[in-house]
This record gives C-alpha cells, structure tokens and sequence, in this order.
DNA sequence: GGTAATAGTTCAGCCATCCAACAAATGGCC
DNA sequence: GGCCATTTGTTGGATGGCTGAACTATTACC
C-alpha cells in the first residue's frame, strides 16, 4: 500500500535513500559543472560532503557509467596523487530528434557532451503527413540506436523538436503551421523501442525551446533569452540554467507580439505581428529574394550592399528590438540570445536590436541588456534536446547506478 | 572549517538533519495547505511518512507554535477520535510594510492567515523625501510591533512593498518615478529593531508583485498573471503558487509595453505605451475627471452612464487586452488577474480585456485565457508581504522549532 | 632514506526513519 | 453493560547513510 516512488519526487517523504539520491546528484553536478577535472577529495571540499561519503559516492557513479576515472597524474606538490574524475565518454547518451520545414535531424549527444553521432536527412516538409514522416524520422533514429546501443552505450531517452505549439503536459502537438499538422501526439508513428523492446521514452517540445537549451553548453550567462528566426520566430526563456517553459510549454511566442497595430495583416489573424517584420520568408521577400531561399543568399546581398536587403534588415531589427524590448520588460533578463536565421544575419541585425532594446526597455538604464549571438551550431535543437534528456539523468542519477 | 548552513541550501550536502528539515516543511505544508484540519495519521497518509515520523515532527511544530491541535472531537466512526491539527494562531507573525503615493500601511498577518492588525496613514508622497517618510513608516510599524511582541508574538521579519524598481538581488530602490525616490537602500531609515534589540530583516520588493502574492490567500490557479493600476500599472507572474521575479526582480513591466508606436509620448521617453492608455490618471483624463481623483468618481460617471468615460475605459481595456496578448504569448499562463484600480473597473473593463486577450492571444484557440477580477483587498500589497514573510517560515519550520 | 603532505579507505558512532507491537479511546452489537 | 472491531497515537528495536578519526598509499623534498 505505500507508495514506493522510484525517483523521489519534490515534495515527496524524505528516507535515508533521499539523502543517497540527493548527495549523488550533488556530486555529479560537482564533476559535471567543474571546468578541470575534480579528484574525489576535490569534490568533498566543493560539497561539504565527508571524503569517506565522497567516495562511495564517486565509486557507484564510477560503477553505474556515469563518472570515468582518469590515469592518476602525479602534480607537482607533495601527497599521493589525486585521480581525475570526468563525465563518462560514450556511456549514456542522449537522443535528440527534429522535424523542421527542410530536413530530419537526430543527433546522439554523451554525457562528455560529445556528439557520437549526428544524421540530417534534407526535404521538403512543408503541408506534409506526419504518419509519413515521423515513421521516416523514427527509421533514421533506429538506424544511430542501433550504432549506439551496438557499441554498448545506454540511450536516456529521447527529445523530438517540433516547430509549433506543443502542450508540455500532455506532449501533444498542437499545431505546427508551416508543417501543416495539427492535434497530433507525435511519439506513437516515430515507433521507437529499446534494444530490450521497452519503448524508448520520448518527449516533444518546441524547436526553439531546446535550441536554447543547447546554448546551456556555451558560456552563457544563468538567464536568458534565446530568440531564433527559421520559419516562424521562436523563444526559449532560460531561468537559471534551466528552462521555462510556461504553464503549458508554450510561452516565448515573440513571432506573434503585435508590433504595430497598423502594420500589415498576419497569418495568425492579427495586424503588424514581429513574424511579419523579422520573419525570415519577409526579410527575403523584402530584400528582392524567393521566399525560399537560403539565408545565404541575404547575407551575400547584404554583403554586397544591396539597399533594399538592409533596409529590410534594418527594418526587421528595429521591430525584433522593440518586442525583444517588451519580452525584456516582462521577463526581466540581462542577456538575449540570437539564433537561427539570426546567427548568420548577426552582424548587420546585432546593433541596431541592441540599440533599440536599450532604448525601449525600461530597465535598461539601470542595467544594460546585452545581445549576442548564438553559439551553438546547425541543429541546435537536436543538441538541445539530446542535452536536456541527459540533464534529467544528472538530476537523478540514482536511477542509472 | 566545515560550513555549517544554518538552514540547508539547495544545492548543498545533505546529512541527517536535512531529512527532518525536509520532513518538517513537509509536514507542516500538509496542515497548512489542507482545506480541513488533519491529523496526525491523516498527514501520515497525505505525506507517505510513517505515523511515528510525523507524531515526532507534529510535536515540534507544536512545540515551535508553528501548528496548534484542536480539542480532540469524537468522529462519527469506530476507533479513537483524532487531534486535529491546525496553523497556529497569532503565535508567529508577518509584517508587511508598504509606502504609496497616497497612504502608508503596514499589516500584521498570523499562520492562520488572519489580519492581527492594520494601520493606514493616508497621505501624499508625490515627489517626498525618503528621509522623512521612511522612519515616519517605521515608527508606525514599531507601534505594532510592539503590541505584537507585547502579546507574545514572534515576529517573523517584514516585506516592504514600493511603487518602482526593485533590485532582488541587492534590496536597493532603483527609482520610484512617483515618490520621486531614486537609489536608494530604504531598509535603514525604517529604523526597524526586534524587541532584542536585534534588527529585523526587511526584505524591499515591488508593490504589484506582493499584491500578486496575496492573491494566493484565495481560489486561485497555481499560475496566473497579476496586473494592477494603481499610479502606474504593474504586474507580478505568480508560477506554481510562487512569485517569479524575473533575474534582477523587475519583471512584469506591462505599464511600459508599446501598445502602438504611433502613440502619445510617454514620460519613460517611448511613443503609445500601455501606461497612456490604460494608467489611472490617462483613465480620469479621458473621462473628464481630475488625474488626482479617486477612482470611485470614474465609477459614478460609468454608472451615470457619461460617453466619455466609457469610451476611455474601453480605450484602456482594449489597449491592456493587447498588451496582456503579448505577454500571455509571452509567458503562458492561463488566468489574468485584474487588481488595483481595475479592481472598481471590472465591470466595465473585464468583458472587453478578454474579448481582446481571447482573439490576439496566439495559442487562445487551444485554452482559453482566464480573465478575472482581483480577490484580495485594498492595500493587497502589505497582506501579500507579510504572506511572503511567513512563506519563508513555512519553507524552513526548522529554523523556528 | 626519512619526513611531511595529500588522496583515498576502513570502521565505530550517530541519527532520523521505519516497522511492528502496543496503549488509548471510541462505536456497534448482542 | 460488556465485548469486539476500529482507528489514533506512542514506544522500542532495526536499518541505512553520513561522519570523524584513524589508517594505508603514494608522492615531493631534503
């Protein structure tokens, strides 16, 4: 009749294995979050944690592959050498999974945040069915399952990225305009299942929510906000190094913040949306360029110093930095992120949105807000979900030794 | 050497004293957050503790006059009647301060949630000096303090809620454009000291975000956003029953929204934000009426039924409803409350802001936003801090038993 | 080669929880 | 009225995880 929770919940009943489950992921974290590797003395100064407790500690996250010992290497002070603790190469890994307008992605991410392995299958996914497509994503996942579990990696779990709305409470999506799909629960046609035929837990979330995630990895102030234009216009709020999703999973839709109530007509029904100014299909169709092309094709133009590119640039920026301004106002972070299309156009968007922001946020006299650029590469949110699957095994590594 | 934490962070070592620690908040959550007093076996069963654990935990709350029990009442079934446990009444309290541009007010607010006491000075701190007005606040405070700790009161500590910005981080004022005050650090002035001579801890925070949290005495979902015209307009995010802050703690600043670039100039140096359009003073304006009237005249005139003020006040809605759009895409939550000035408004605000919210929110078609007039009552904001204060005793009973 | 220093391990002690048995207090039934 | 079933709350031994101190292992320095 009692309730025997396999992983200790927030507020749930603290025993003595709470004290085990808790001290682990405190000594994870340590040897996960330290910049040069940590000796298990090392690690009991940065906890509190007793050496003796330290080591049983280290031993089982040695034991259960979460934590790889390196060669002791003598220093150069007197004592017995110390021996380096590092995240474990090639143990447990992460999937991450994409749907975008234009290609399949999934990437494979260990907890050395290496990325074992990483496929993208280009298309054409606009107005497509998803009882086609998922199962060709899920066949690409099998195939790198198949490399990572054959080589005797342990697979967390998986993340898909999808660029719409998704309900983070029941993992439904519901809608994705640009793909066409709507009221779909995507993880059932993607058929994915552990070598032992479990089924592999899978959780959907928006692109641009776990593309932000995947800037975790950089160096990255605890808080921001990360702001991508692919399609659509997405956000991710990141609050102390985790994300904020909202009460439903869909906050951070910047693409639909009414810039000017004059402005032209949107998609979404209303008039002078952000998406309708920064937008990527409108910057290009702005600058004299198919709605379709590729963003490299505006940085050559704009490198080129066609007026109309940066005037559509410029114009674009102006708008991006009044609703980041109110994004600023209502968050409240010191830092914005630019993504996606954004990363590429950074050098011509990046100080006109600075200026604007810092112009237009209240707060902003008393604190700047910085903009930036993304650091993370193409795929980001593949990285990004595959990073987020093995930030749950380090928030409770108990479960895995 | 060894840091000794007198209340367990986070992020730090847990040893055996963290298990009661715990098992203490989480017992006393369970009485205070039940809707009917409980037991000790009801909170064994509520919590998945043993009854023995929580007899020993419930002593100590006892003990501490964090928890009261009840004359034992001879239920309607077999067995021995049990002790039914309650908050404790005006053993522990909070003091919550707070300075506006018409009155001061400080409350008193015991574990039972009930007002020990609440004095109001009515006044006008437009433009005032913080010198004055500030040990002025804190003699009004030692007056209840001292009948308080004079009746055997422990006095927990005390929130001060102000109009303006508020660093979380450091507890300094940054500006308060309607007091006049700018930089500030107004905890000294207020002079506060326990009866030991010790001072007491004053946390400082925004006045809308403690009138938020004082929403949280009543039927309210787990997340709502709270907004509130007083003499600007403010708002306070409330995630999980929790004030979130934002980094610096200056989140939620609606009254500065651009609702139309094409606006009328604003004092903040921005064209067409929210404030000119929805601020108490734009309201009586428009309507005909003094800036300095109290918002019951604009009440009378929308009784009476006069063209003007009606026109004003769904002006104001409609603008409000877009910014609230904005930040509902922002922030994702699905209830509005509506407090402060727009408290009298409702009736004539209400309808339209959710008209507006419900067709410019993007994911509106999948939830519907929640639009609701605010529960608590006036000076909201010095119920909500000392509710603040006596969520930190509750987040850490173990330091009070 | 001896000493000081540091890393990691072993082991008795402590402490908060648990379980099971018990005492206390009631309602129902004959 | 007396007995039993039922529920509450308490008592005491067992369990498990952390601690501190003593111990071993391994190095630098003189």
């Amino acid at each position: 009749m009692t309730a025997e929770p396999t992983t200790t919940a927030r507020g749930a009943a603290a025993r003595q294995h709470t004290l085990r489950e808790r001290n682990l992921r405190l000594v994870a974290r340590a040897v996960f979050d330290a910049p040069e590797p940590l000796s298990r003395a090392d690690v009991a100064a940065a906890t509190g944690l007793a050496r003796a407790t330290v080591s049983t500690l280290v031993d089982r996250l040695v034991a259960g592959g979460l934590v790889a010992e390196l060669p002791p290497v003598a220093a150069q002070r007197a004592g017995r050498p110390a021996v380096p603790l590092q995240p474990a190469a090639r143990t447990v890994v992460g999937l991450g999974l994409e749907v975008n307008v234009d290609y399949l992605g999934v990437t494979v991410l260990d907890l050395a945040g290496q990325v074992v392995e990483q496929r993208v299958e280009p298309g054409s996914f606009h107005d497509s069915d998803p009882d086609v497509v998922l199962p060709r994503l899920g066949a690409l996942a099998r195939k790198v399952l198949d490399d990572a579990e054959g080589a005797g990696m342990r697979v967390a779990g998986a993340r898909l990225a999808l660029p719409g709305l998704v309900d983070a409470r029941t993992g439904l999506l519901q809608v994705a305009p640009n793909l066409g799909w709507s009221s779909i629960d995507p993880v059932p046609p993607l058929g994915l299942r552990t070598r032992d035929g479990e089924p592999l837990p899978v959780e959907v979330a928006n692109e641009a929510k776990l593309a932000a995630a995947a800037e975790l990895a950089g160096d990255v102030p605890p808080s921001f906000l990360y702001v991508s234009a692919d399609v659509g216009i997405g956000a991710g709020i990141v609050v102390d190094r985790r994300l904020f999703l909202g009460e439903r999973g869909w906050n951070g839709e910047i693409g639909h913040v009414v810039v000017d109530p004059a402005g032209p007509r949107c998609s979404c029904g209303n008039h002078g949306c952000l998406e309708q100014y920064a937008g990527k299909e409108v910057l290009l169709r702005e600058s004299g360029l198919a709605a379709d092309a590729p963003v490299e094709a505006l940085v050559s133009a704009l490198r080129a110093g066609d007026a109309s590119a940066v005037a559509a640039v410029e114009r674009g920026a102006r708008a991006l930095g009044q609703a980041l301004a109110a994004f600023v106002n209502l968050v409240d972070v010191e830092t914005v992120v630019l993504g996606g299309a954004y990363t590429a156009l950074y050098d011509w968007l990046g100080g006109v949105v600075a200026d604007t922001v810092q112009t237009t946020a209240l707060a902003a006299p008393f604190s700047p807000v910085a903009v930036r650029r993304a650091a993370a590469g193409p795929h980001a949110a593949t990285v990004g979900g595959a990073r987020e699957v093995l930030r749950e095994v380090l928030a409770n590594p108990a479960a895995w030794v």
